[in-house]
DNA sequence: ACTTACATTATAATGATTCTAAAGTAGTGT
DNA sequence: ACACTACTTTAGAATCATTATAATGTAAGT
């Protein structure tokens, strides 16, 4: 999908130091064509195969984290003791499959139209996001 | 809303024993008109201001999931390190005010029916839930 | 009253996440 | 190339919600 120089550009140009971690990474995250959903725990898995050096636990989550504040990533609330995070940044609706503990993404036109009559005053709308739980 | 005596019945139906330190939980949980959102510390500070002894936080933990398993709570979805529990057993919608953290619940009219078009072959749709953030 | 399975409790253990502070590195300027 | 400095990585400790342990207490049937 994106090469080493693209990853390069858009760390720099988010001030985050393009590092030897942070682009593999980048590596595992963005260099797919599906939206990748995943917990920390299987970020590092991952990473444990994919790289010669591994790479500390806390770097993990300090990229991730600052991946998260950066728009790079989303996290996603799924009730569970472990934060699932998301590539797909935009605001979007999931399948979450209660056996595997996967989620899936549902485009917009797989839900329709979604209209929230209630009002809070004050209060504005960030996001409206539906979570469809299945299991076989 | 429910008596003493209810809540002595529906403990015993579904196998539970009434014990005082359920039977005050109840009523901090279901002595009331609406919908009750709550994180465990939350329902503990409670507690500790009603009653004279104290529950063990042990005893609050064990109650709330045999409440869950029993059907009489419901966890709820929200990123956040701490779980949330909803006197609100039904499959319904939530606003959730980022601000506050505070957990309002939808009326299905608020929302209006959603349709789920895409299909997993093999899964069955559990649930179907929308969570709305909003925040000043 | 006796018995026993179920409950409560203090406390320890667990496990995900965050913090700390020391060592390493990227980018800048000389 | 070298020095400087701010940012980054890292191992390990700390934190904190939650769960497990195991001893003590209690509800309810006999
Ligand atoms: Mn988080
Ligand atoms: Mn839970
Ligand atoms: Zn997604
Ligand atoms: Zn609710």
């Amino acid at each position: 999908m994106e090469n080493k120089e693209t990853f390069v550009k858009k760390l720099r140009s988010s001030g985050l130091r393009p590092t030897k971690q942070r682009l593999e990474i980048c590596k595992v995250l963005y260099e797919r064509d599906k939206t990748f959903h995943f917990t920390i725990e299987e970020l590092s898995k991952i990473l444990k195969k994919k790289s010669k050096k591994s790479i500390s636990l806390a770097t993990i989550y300090n990229t991730v984290h600052a991946f998260k504040n950066k728009n790079y990533l989303k996290e996603i609330s799924i009730n569970s003791n472990k934060s699932y995070f998301d590539t797909n940044v935009s605001n979007h609706h999931h399948f979450f499959n209660e056996s595997t503990h996967e989620l899936i993404d549902l485009k917009d036109t797989d839900v329709g139209v979604i209209k929230i009559k209630k009002k809070i005053p004050g209060k504005k709308i960030k996001s409206v996001e539906v979570l469809v739980k299945i299991s076989s």
